[in-house]
DNA sequence: AAATTTATTGAACAATGTTCATAAAAATCA
DNA sequence: TGATTTTTATGAACATTGTTCAATAAATTT
C-alpha cells in the first residue's frame, strides 16, 4: 500500500515548509534574528519539531545556501546565450553583481557567512555541487576565451583566483559596510570600470593570439 | 590634589585590561565564544562591571577592531622604505596578505564582521580614521604610482576600488573558507600570481609613461 | 564623623539553541 | 474491531547569552 509514500510526501512537506518560513524570515530579519521559535511559531509547530527535520540551525541555513546557489546559477547561465567567450565572460561579472545587489542577504549567506559551512564540515560529506556548478561554468568560460584567442594563455587556477577574487571583494566589502567612504551610488559604475580593467589586463595582446599562434 | 588624576588613571586602566582580555579570548575563540560573562570572569570583576566602561559588546569590538587596524598600518607602512612606488605597491600588496594570513581574527573583525559597523553606526561618529590611514597610504602609492610613470594614469578610485577588492576578495575567500576546492598549500601562490597580473594590468603602456609624455 | 559622590554587584529579564522523557497519533497486527 | 507497535510531536527543562537596575560597598569631600 502506498501509505509510506504518502508519509515520505508529507515528511517532506513539511520539511519544505520549514526551509521556506526560515527562508523567507532570513531574508527579511536576516541570520541572528530568524531563531527556531521565530520559525516554529510561524509553522504551527513546537520549535522541538524541527529538530526532526533538520540537526540543527546551521542545517537549516546549509539549505537555504544552496538555494541560494540555485538562484545564482540561474541568473549567472543567463550569459549563455552568449556566443563570444570573452563577452559571455563579462557579461558573468555584471550578473554577480547583479545578483549581489539583489540578494544580499542570500549572497551573505553563501559566500561569507560561517554558519553553512560549519554545518558542511559537520557532515563530513562533499556535496560542493551547488557551487560548483557556478565555478565550473567560469572555468569553461576562461578556458574558452583562452582556447579560442580572445584571452593570455596563463594558468587556469589563476586567472579563476583573480576574477572570482576581484568579483568578491567588490560584493562583500558592499554588503559589509566597508565602502562606506564612497558615494554609494557611484558604486556601480566603480564595479564597472574595475571588471573593464581585469578584463583588459586578461585580453590577448595581438601578438600573442591564436590567430598568430596557431 | 591628584585624586581625579589618580581615578582617571585608574579607570583607564580597568579599561585598557578589560580590552586586553577580550583581545586575547576573541584571537583564541573567535567572537562568538567570547562573551562578557568570560571577560568578566577572567579580570575578576563582575559582569556588570564591564557595562560601565563600555556601552555594549559591539562596542568592545569596535575598539579591538581599531587596534587591529594599527596593527595592520604598522605591517603596510613596512613597505614604506622602497623608494619605487610601483614596487612599494607590490609589497604593500604581499604584508597585506601576510597580515591576514597571520592574523585572521583581527582582519576578519576589522573587514568582514557586522560587529564593529554596527558599534559605528550608533556612535554617529565619523571616526573611520583608523582604517583611513591605511587607505590613504594605498591611494597615495597609486597617485605616486600613475604620477611618475609607473602606472598607466586612470581614474585614481577605480584603481583604488580595483586592487583593494582584489585583495579583500582573497584573503576573505580563504578565511571564511570557501576556496576548498583548492589545495590550502598552493594558494599564497596563486595569490601571488594574481597580485602580479593586476599589476601588470595597470603597469603603463611603454607608449604612455611619463618618459614620453612629460 | 557625616554626607555625598563614585564604583561595584547580585539578581533578574528576556531570548537563544538544544535535548529528552512523555504524550498523542497513526499504522500494523491479531 | 481492539491491542500493539511504530512514528511524530511536544512541554518542560538546561545552559548560555547580552543587558539592566535597584541595592550595596567604597572612596572622597564636606
Amino acid at each position: 500500500m502506498g501509505v509510506t509514500a504518502r508519509k515520505e510526501r508529507e515528511k517532506l512537506e513539511l520539511r519544505n515548509q520549514i526551509l521556506e518560513v526560515a527562508t523567507e524570515l532570513f531574508l527579511k530579519e536576516g541570520f541572528d534574528k530568524t531563531s527556531i521559535r521565530n520559525i516554529a511559531e510561524k509553522i504551527e509547530y513546537s520549535p522541538a519539531t524541527i529538530y526532526l527535520y533538520f540537526k540543527d540551525k546551521n542545517e537549516i541555513f546549509r539549505a537555504i545556501h544552496d538555494k541560494g546557489f540555485d538562484i545564482f546559477f540561474g541568473k549567472l547561465s543567463e550569459s549563455q546565450k552568449i556566443e563570444n567567450p570573452y563577452m559571455r565572460l563579462r557579461r558573468m561579472g555584471d550578473l554577480y553583481l547583479e545578483f549581489a545587489f539583489e540578494h544580499r542577504e542570500f549572497y551573505d549567506l553563501m559566500f561569507v557567512m560561517r554558519a553553512p559551512v560549519e554545518a558542511r564540515n559537520e557532515e563530513g560529506n562533499i556535496d560542493w555541487l551547488c557551487g560548483m556548478r557556478s565555478f565550473k561554468l567560469l572555468q569553461a568560460t576562461i578556458t574558452e576565451c583562452m582556447e579560442k584567442g580572445y584571452m593570455k594563455k596563463m594558468d587556469l587556477d589563476v586567472a579563476t583566483v583573480t576574477i572570482s577574487s576581484l568579483m568578491h571583494g567588490m560584493a562583500s566589502l558592499y554588503i559589509r559596510e566597508r565602502l562606506v567612504m564612497y558615494d554609494q551610488n557611484i558604486l556601480p559604475y566603480l564595479f564597472r570600470d574595475a571588471m573593464d580593467n581585469i578584463m583588459q589586463a586578461f585580453k590577448a595582446s595581438p601578438m600573442t593570439s591564436s590567430f598568430t599562434e596557431n
